[in-house]
DNA sequence: CGATTCTTTATGGGAAACCGTAGAAGTACG
DNA sequence: CGTACTTCTACGGTTTCCCATAAAGAATCG
């Protein structure tokens, strides 16, 4: 089994009872961070003091206090990690429920295990570590399955990019001038034209709003 | 001190450690129910059998699973449970941050005290559970301040509609005719557009899906 | 290389949204 | 009751968006 977990978690009620749970399968005084910084600052004193890590398991959303932060939630903390000790593992334990979320910490980020807080988390988590442990991705079905069912198209950099901007303020008039000064094909006004339209005929959406509404609640923008 | 008390939490490890918590603050045995329709019954047992709870301490988000429930969230149930019981005190736990989310639970369900899931959440929730038992309301001025800040527009009802429907693909063009079959007043689509048109002048907005998104931020639809 | 297919771009007509103006209806108050 | 004020409604001109069509350019493959 592990030796050596840390822990990343801002809420304290999970944090301790992590901590006692590690204990509780034989993994003595693991490390714990409320902060990302800190985390990151442990991983990279592990690695210098010779007694890194093998397994980093962390919460995505960290709440913002008077304490400013280079890292601003665990996302961040996982890809700083990530580069500071690449074979560190990752387990992911949070809330979140996005279906794009998830998906993108497995396909961008390479997270060895996913677990979502809730009923019978606690068993889940033994699962998953235990699988990371074997060498094996934890990605429970039931999450796959919702990514699957729910995220019926598959937007590209492109239409994200597009969707984001609308989201921002910008107009579609608007949007080939900034495609234009930033280098990214396609430019015209017809391509974004075309793609918003595409996307909105497939997922049987009638306007722009009720995009923007279904791209915020999958956490693709 | 309160003597009896129910925590409604799906999240295993939150739930395990929130009946610690109280059993160190000198209340035996905790109620504790893991579906928002566990926690209703309860409750309504309590009523019945002459030993109701005091205090209620609940999640407002409450995964869905294989067990078909009635109530599918903290808000429900604390509706629910109000009616069954309305001197009921209600205290939420949540990782939730939306401005409008919170300020509603005030508002409208007028529970009695709210804690973030966050950094110092142990202190804080003995803070409010004892603020709570004197009488008075626990609104943590950090979340208060958040909520002016944010909050810079005070939407009213009828304009949250009309974001709403078009979030669900309604036309502005259309919407005028689903207020007047559902009798809304004003009807016309000049109402529409000049409310639509005044929020975004406040708010700096050039569009609707900016409006669109910042809504979803805020958790106003 | 040519043929096919897909993507990007250009263009224009029609629909919807945007915006200002002006009149009607409702409300508050002396 | 009348005045001032606000809100709602109706209308028209302008802009933006929507959508179909067609041409130009890139990718694939025999």
């Amino acid at each position: 089994m592990f030796k050596s977990v840390l822990i990343a978690e801002d809420q304290e009620f999970v944090n301790i009872s992590l901590r006692k749970a590690f204990e509780d399968l034989g993994i003595r005084e693991p490390g714990s961070a409320y902060y990302c910084d800190e985390a990151l600052k442990k991983i990279k004193i592990g690695i210098r003091t010779g007694r890194p890590y093998e397994l980093l398991i962390t919460d995505l959303s960290f709440e913002e206090d008077h304490c400013v932060q280079e890292l601003s939630d665990g996302m961040e903390l996982i890809a700083a990690a990530r580069q500071a000790q690449p074979d560190l593992k990752v387990l992911v334990f949070s809330a979140e429920d996005k279906p794009a979320v998830i998906e993108r910490l497995f396909a961008v980020l390479g997270i060895n295990g996913y677990v979502r807080k809730s009923r019978g988390d606690s068993q889940k988590l033994k699962d998953a570590i235990e699988s990371i442990y074997k060498g094996s991705r934890y990605f429970p079905s039931d999450i796959r399955q919702a990514i699957k069912q729910k995220n019926a198209y598959a937007f590209n950099e492109f239409e994200i990019l597009i969707i984001r901007l609308l989201s921002q303020g910008k107009t579609q008039k608007e949007i080939p001038c900034y495609l234009q000064e930033n280098k990214i094909y396609p430019q015209s006004l017809s391509s974004v034209e075309k793609h918003l339209n595409n996307i909105k005929t497939v997922l049987g959406f009638s306007n722009n709003e009720q995009l923007i509404a279904y791209c915020k609640d999958m956490g693709i923008i």
